[in-house]
Order: structure tokens, then C-alpha cells, then sequence
RNA sequence: GUGGUAGUAGCUCAGUUGGUUAGAGCAUCGGUUUGUGGUACCGAGGGUCGCCGGUUCAAAUCCGGUCUAUCACCCCA
């Protein structure tokens, strides 16, 4: 028959409602940070992301013509809408933003181990704030988040980086503006592949001076310690002017950090400037999220990216954001056992002694219905014993028989299936009855 | 897009040097049980052995291709 296509995923409603659950938390956390929900459109024009990320990504999108002769792609990212929707908006919108998206967003690439096709991400930006503290409860909000689906601080660690300090570093190297790009991207491979693959390959940019540099990068690679960085960055400058820029970095690297720490993050934030990430339009601070054993792929990065909705809409906002995958969270959380098994059954369930009863046990189950209380029950007729066994299986908490016997003297027996106990209840009386069983068994 | 490994029931897997009608556990359905569940026992359904081709008297088994998964590259917004 059909398969499904390579990088989508079915969820059957086991798998479903678990996949709700986490996504419940992740919105009410947003919600706790004051982040707002906003939505846009699956689908954009090409030209959105070819401008705002190059003509290399039209390879790893998923984009076709339309029948207007359009070039269209289904999103694989929600920033550039959300520098669009912001833009248009202007001066109009209360500052800072905070606004988050979970949604499914869509990628043409091999999937692998916490890479699909088709995902959701639970973005989360601020726009309209320089100040670097909006860059700290960026991190704080998505480390809530994991805490909240079970994991602890033990469970994760936050590699939290600095573009400035990089960009500062390979200025104090003489190196120029236009080869910037190349050496960070050097860096961001330092971790995965060997010197001699390394020197090979910045070589061609850097020329004699390329040992030196990677020697230096290793040294400032290994910093862990925020006292340490000063130092360095003045023994690469002999000029007052280069230490008093380098010294106002560093106090500004220290503020934030400050509120890393402030806001209890302390356990699980670490300096480690071989976090990068890949783009070219990160402007401060960046970070990447990894289980604590360091494997696999990040569960969440991202950074301040000050100048790129003026690029995307023309209109100039400090803007700092990340984002959440729900491959990689999910593969975590079912690896910890944090994914519940719990049946998913109602919680009421009428056992129908015959189809001459079935009018009367119909009105009961609206009648508990109303009452909020969710019930069901078989439409073939079967023997009590059969509609027990039903229920069990289902994950009902409470079984209400509904014969002739019960019809006759309006009392119907309702069972806590959980203690065995049984007692006796009216028509009149049965949804307050039920409800308190229900209470009562928790 | 490049390379390594794998694919047998819904799931986890067994299947001898190629040899009769491909098995088990779990799950599903039915029964023991037509007025009370979980346990237990009995039984049933479910397979083109991923797909296509080749070698052979004979292929789940060997070979080639392909699809899918997975791992490493590329990339990672």
C-alpha cells in the first residue's frame, strides 16, 4: 500500500495525546513568561527565505510552483513571518514583544536520529529589546519548559556562547570583516573534525597564520571560566583602545550572565564558546541546549539576531529568540520514561443489560455528560460480564449497570472500579454521585 | 546529494550448510463466563519473509538493483 513519505510522522492517539500533553506544557510555560501565541501561513513565497538565508537553501526546502505561476515553499522556519508580521506592525506594537509559535514547520533533508521532515517547533522571540536580560529569559523560559516535562538540570545543559566575543577575537587577529564567516565556521567545526581536516580546510583562507589561528581559538575554545576571558582578549592587544572595547564586552558578557544566574539557571548554564550555530546573523549571545551526556543533536538553540528584521521588512528591531524541536524532545523524554502509558479511556462507562434498557442508559450518559463527566459505552449488546471486561480495558474509573432490575426501582449500581466498591444511586442523584466517586478516587 | 549497516505477523524477535505447509512472546478477536472487571486456561485470525529481477531442481537464506530505516558526511534557519 502507501507508505508515508520519508520525514513524516503518523500519530495514532496513543502516541498522540502524549505528544498534546508535552505540547500543553510548552504553551501554559510560554504563557508563564508572558510570551503570547501567533500563527502564519504554512505556505510562502520562495523569494522569503532564498532573501533572507541564500540561494543555497532552495535545496533544502520543499517548494513548488503554483498554478498562479508563483514560487511558493512550505515554511521551515517562522522567523522571516515573524519579521514580516512585526515590520508591517511598526511602531504600532507595544515594546518588548514576546511572542512564540508551536508549530509544524518543514524541511527537505535526509532525515535522521532528531531529524525529521516535517516537525514542530515551539519558538520563542522578543523583539524591540536590547537590553541582554530579554536574551537570559529566552533561556529561562525554554529550560522551565524541559523542567516541566520531568527532565531536571541534571538532565540538560545549556552551552551558552557570545558572537561578539568571537567577532571581537578575530578582529584583535587582524583578520578581515569578509573572512569572518569562514572562521566561524571553522570554529563551529572544531568539535567534529580532526586538526589536520581543519587546517586543510581553513588553509585557503588564511594562508601561513592558519596553525597560529586555530592554536589561539583552541585556547579561547577551552574558557570556561567568565574571569578568564578579559585576560585573554588582552593579551592578543597592546593598544588601550582595543583593551577598553574588549573590557565593555566583557562587562556586558557579565551582565547577562548575571541574569542567567539570577534567574536559577545556574546548574545547567555553562560558558563554552564552541557553541557558534551556523548563521551568519547572529549578533550577541547564542546557545544551544544538549542532553547532559552531550549526544546527539540540540533540543533547542538560538540567539540575538539584532539586524535581520530590518533586513527581512525594512524596519530596524533588536530582536533575540529560539527555538524548540519536538524530535529530539520527545526521543529524550521517552528515553528518560517521562512519556506516560496511562490509558486514555472515559471515565464513566455504562454496562446495558439489554437492548430494552438502552433508551434509559442513553439518557444516563448525556445526563452524566452534562455533568462533565466523560462516558461511554458498547452500541452491541454483550453480557454484563463482557461490558465489565470493556471497561476495565478502556481505563474507565466507574461502571453504572442499566437493566431492567434498575430501570424498575431507579437505583443503579455504580462501581468504583479501582476499590471494587459499590453503591446504590438514583436517576435523580446520579450525577453529583458519580462526580464524588470520581473526586473521591483520586 | 555521498558512503556504511539493516529490513521476517500490529510490536519485539527466532528461523540450522539454500530443502516439506515460515515460528514464539506480547497485542488483537472469540470462548470458559446471558447480571459484575483485572488473574488463569482454551482457541482463532493475522505473513507475497520491504519491493523488483537474477542464480538454482529448490531462495526468508546467495547475487544485483530499488525503497525504507538507521549511522557517519553535507547541512542544521
Amino acid at each position: 500500500m502507501y507508505a508515508t513519505l520519508p520525514g513524516f510522522r503518523e500519530f495514532p492517539p496513543e502516541r498522540f495525546r502524549e505528544r498534546n500533553r508535552i505540547f500543553r506544557i510548552l504553551r501554559s510555560t510560554a504563557d508563564l513568561f508572558g510570551f503570547e501565541e501567533f500563527d502564519g501561513p504554512i505556505l510562502e513565497p520562495l523569494d522569503l527565505y532564498v532573501d533572507k538565508s541564500g540561494a543555497e537553501v532552495v535545496d533544502q526546502l520543499f517548494w513548488f510552483e503554483d498554478r498562479g505561476g508563483r514560487k511558493v515553499a512550505l515554511r521551515p522556519e517562522m522567523t522571516p513571518t515573524l519579521a514580516r508580521i512585526v515590520g508591517a506592525a511598526g511602531a504600532s506594537l507595544r515594546k518588548p514583544v514576546r511572542w512564540f509559535t508551536l508549530n509544524e514547520q518543514y524541511r527537505f533533508e535526509r532525515p535522521q536520529k532528531g531529524r525529521q521532515r516535517a516537525f514542530t517547533q515551539f519558538n520563542l522571540d522578543i523583539l524591540g529589546e536590547p537590553s541582554l536580560g530579554a536574551d537570559a529569559e529566552v533561556i529561562a523560559c525554554f529550560v522551565a519548559a524541559l523542567e516541566r516535562c520531568g527532565l531536571t538540570q541534571e538532565d540538560f545543559r545549556v552551552r551558552v556562547s557570545d558572537r561578539r566575543i568571537w567577532t571581537r577575537f578575530l578582529d584583535l587577529m587582524g583578520i578581515p570583516a569578509e573572512k569572518h564567516p569562514d572562521c566561524l565556521s571553522a570554529i563551529d567545526k572544531m568539535e567534529r573534525l580532526s586538526p589536520e581536516k581543519l587546517s586543510a580546510w581553513l588553509t585557503p583562507v588564511l594562508g601561513d597564520g592558519t596553525t597560529d589561528f586555530l592554536g589561539r581559538v583552541a585556547e579561547l575554545r577551552s574558557i570556561r571560566d567568565e574571569a578568564q576571558l578579559l585576560p585573554f582578549l588582552e593579551s592578543l592587544a597592546s593598544r588601550q583602545e582595543d583593551n577598553e572595547k574588549s573590557a565593555e564586552l566583557v562587562a556586558s558578557w557579565k551582565q547577562f550572565r548575571s541574569a542567567v544566574d539570577a534567574l536559577g539557571l545556574g546548574a545547567c548554564a555553562v560558558l563554552d564558546l564552541g557553541i557558534v550555530r551556523g548563521l551568519a546573523y547572529y549578533t550577541g549571545p547564542v546557545f544551544e541546549i544538549f542532553e547532559a551526556s552531550g549526544k546527539g543533536r540540540a533540543l533547542a538553540g538560538g540567539g540575538r539576531y539584532d539586524h535581520l528584521v530590518e533586513k527581512v521588512s525594512g524596519v530596524s528591531m533588536e530582536a533575540t529568540g529560539g527555538a524548540l524541536g519536538d524530535v529530539t524532545l520527545l526521543d529524550l523524554l521517552d528515553s528518560k520514561g517521562l512519556l506516560s502509558t496511562t490509558l486514555a479511556g472515559t471515565e464513566c462507562f455504562l454496562a446495558i443489560g439489554g437492548e430494552a434498557s438502552r433508551p434509559r442508559a442513553l439518557q444516563i450518559t448525556q445526563l452524566l455528560r452534562q455533568f462533565g463527566i466523560s462516558t461511554s459505552y458498547l452500541f452491541k449488546e454483550a453480557g454484563f460480564g463482557k461490558q465489565f471486561k470493556e471497561a476495565n480495558r478502556s481505563g474507565a474509573k466507574v461502571v453504572i449497570s442499566v437493566g431492567e432490575r434498575e430501570i424498575e426501582t431507579d437505583e443503579y449500581p455504580v462501581k468504583d472500579l479501582a476499590s471494587g466498591e459499590q453503591i446504590s444511586v438514583s436517576f435523580e442523584n446520579l450525577g453529583e454521585q458519580v462526580r464524588s466517586v470520581l473526586r473521591g478516587g483520586e
